[in-house]
RNA sequence: GGUCAGUUGGUGAAACGGUUAACACAUCGCCCUCUCAAGGCGACACUCACGGGUUCGAAUCCCGUACUGAUCACCA
């Protein structure tokens, strides 16, 4: 069997947003299931939309992500250059731009694009063009040409007929030629179009299956067109539907919509990231859908790529951040928490470990972290009505008498750990007859200053230590009085 | 406007002519519980945009309508 060979083929025009990024791991999976090769190109023939340093954000994201590349600018392959501007000097589109010309498949056009623009307005929407320069003698042409005339290569599309082309989403589509205009295929400026650059490469470079958006569905017959002009193989396409914003629009960098980069800013891990944005569109045979990059790339099918906008959900996507915090191997798990509540609560002020256990559970992305823990450092300051709970039956006056039984429970505590604490704590609730939370939940306000807080009563005592819980006993008791 | 494509709960989706229309997120209950989470359990589409057909039988096949999107450049 062939060699699967994909490629990711970007616009270095800024940040990598999510559809992209997609587009680029549903190509990273095709390759990779069969063991196959993903190549990146920078498609940088757009002069005016090139952005300073917007290459290196497709290189670390794509690093960060693992979706390593096999060929590329930056890590060379037998198929280079991998950059368009630089395929572009050796004058690769024009050669084959000019080899189509002599083979009778395409023709040069004198026209100018004002002209045409005229024509067009005049004519509305039936518009449709007819190159008056295909009429042109070859001596008529010459002279042109010798005369230093500007002109663009545009492809022969004969009216009559279809032309259909197959995509392995979308099925068979067929069109009319006569609503395929001749497209230009190598402008006046020497540049290739777009389109006709991707069809070069893609051929040049081997490339088995042609991952993109599905905004190319339409203008596909036009690429096969290219194909069967020079006899070309055509590669196997697959049009993948966008990842929506809302029901009517695209997720778009021009919206300032998320990025990548923007959502591993809000603490969302890459892994996660990914595993969520391979669901979008698709899915998977098996009742799953937690997966590492390696088990999306066994499980991967381009079958079952589906044909529907999906809407990008980041409630979603938080409950995975959390399922992928909650899964991690404990080492790593405490080492990628540890920065964030350092430079909270400083180093070496708190044991780092105790708290990271005791948000272990509550945090679904990196950036909660924050202001989960920074009573820590001090307490909140409250109303004495957040005494009041109806669970716990508590209330700031039962507060005031029950805050000194707390502290006669832990006062003369020697052993000081979640775990005595508790104990203790239970005893005296015991002993004053009243449910454990009757007595916790006054506590957990007065070291806290919150309502809600990570780990209960007896783990913020553990964490902040026996002389700072009964400082703040003593704060809350002459709060109250 | 022409052309092409799409349409299953608030969201992602499964189903490949026969199921009570999976599963997951969100939401709402309950359980557990020292708060909140996490975890467990349960509720949540009399129905698959609409209208016709085909069929013993349709979310699944066909036709039409509506709506949504994409595309019609010397932009990628």
């Amino acid at each position: 069997m062939e060699k699967i060979r994909t490629r990711f083929a970007p616009s270095p025009t800024g940040y990598m947003h999510i559809g992209n990024l997609r587009t680029a791991l549903y190509a990273y999976l095709i390759a990779k299931k069969d063991d196959g090769d993903f190549i990146l190109r920078i498609e940088d023939t757009d002069q005016g939309r090139l952005v300073e340093g917007a290459v290196d954000i497709i290189y670390n994201t794509l690093k960060q992500c693992g979706l390593n590349h096999d060929e590329g600018p930056d890590v060379g392959g037998n198929y280079g250059p991998y950059v368009q501007s630089e395929r572009m000097k050796q004058g690769i589109y024009s050669h084959y731009a000019h080899e189509l010309v002599k083979m009778g498949k395409a023709h040069y056009c004198f026209c100018k694009e004002e002209d045409i623009e005229k024509q067009r307005e005049e004519a509305g929407d039936s518009f449709y063009f007819v190159d008056p320069c295909k009429l042109l003698t070859p001596e008529e042409i010459q002279k042109k040409l010798d005369a230093n005339e500007e002109y663009t290569i545009r492809l022969n599309v004969e009216p009559e007929g279809t032309t259909s082309f197959d995509d392995e989403v979308y099925g068979t589509i067929t069109v009319e030629n006569k609503t395929l205009d001749e497209m230009v295929l190598l402008k006046s400026d020497g540049y290739p179009t777009y389109n006709f650059a991707n069809v070069i490469d893609d051929h040049l470079m081997d490339i088995t299956d042609v991952v993109r958006g599905n905004e190319y569905l339409s203008s596909a017959p036009k690429y096969n067109l290219i194909y069967e002009a020079f006899g070309w193989d055509i590669p196997r396409y697959i049009h993948c539907p966008p990842v929506m914003k809302d029901e009517h629009q695209k997720l778009s960098k021009r919206n300032g919509d998320a990025s990548f980069q923007d959502l591993v800013e809000k603490g969302y891990l890459p892994e996660a990231i990914l595993n969520y944005i391979a669901l979008l569109g698709w899915s998977p045979s098996e009742d799953r859908e937690i997966y590492s990059l390696e088990e999306l790339s066994k499980a991967f099918d381009v079958k079952r790529i589906g044909t529907t906008g999906a809407i990008f959900d980041i409630d979603k996507l938080t409950w995975m951040n959390g399922m992928y915090i909650r899964n991690m191997e404990q080492e790593k798990y405490f080492e990628l928490v540890r920065p964030y509540i350092e430079s909270e609560l400083g180093e070496g002020n708190f044991d780092c470990r105790l708290i990271a256990n005791a948000i272990h559970d509550r945090i679904n992305k990196l950036s909660e972290i924050k202001d989960m823990i920074s009573f820590f450092r001090k307490a909140d300051s409250y109303d004495s009505e957040i005494f009041t709970n109806k669970k716990a039956k508590t209330n700031p006056e039962l507060a005031k008498d029950l805050l000194p039984k707390a502290e006669d429970a832990l006062k003369d505590l020697t052993d000081w750990n979640n775990e005595t604490i508790f104990t203790s704590l239970a005893a005296k609730a015991q002993e004053l007859g009243v449910k454990n939370i009757t007595l916790m939940y006054p506590l957990q306000v007065a070291l806290s200053g919150r309502s809600v807080a990570p780990g209960g009563a007896t783990a913020i005592a553990e964490i902040l230590g026996k002389e700072e819980t009964l400082k703040r006993l003593e704060d809350a008791k002459s709060r109250l009085s």
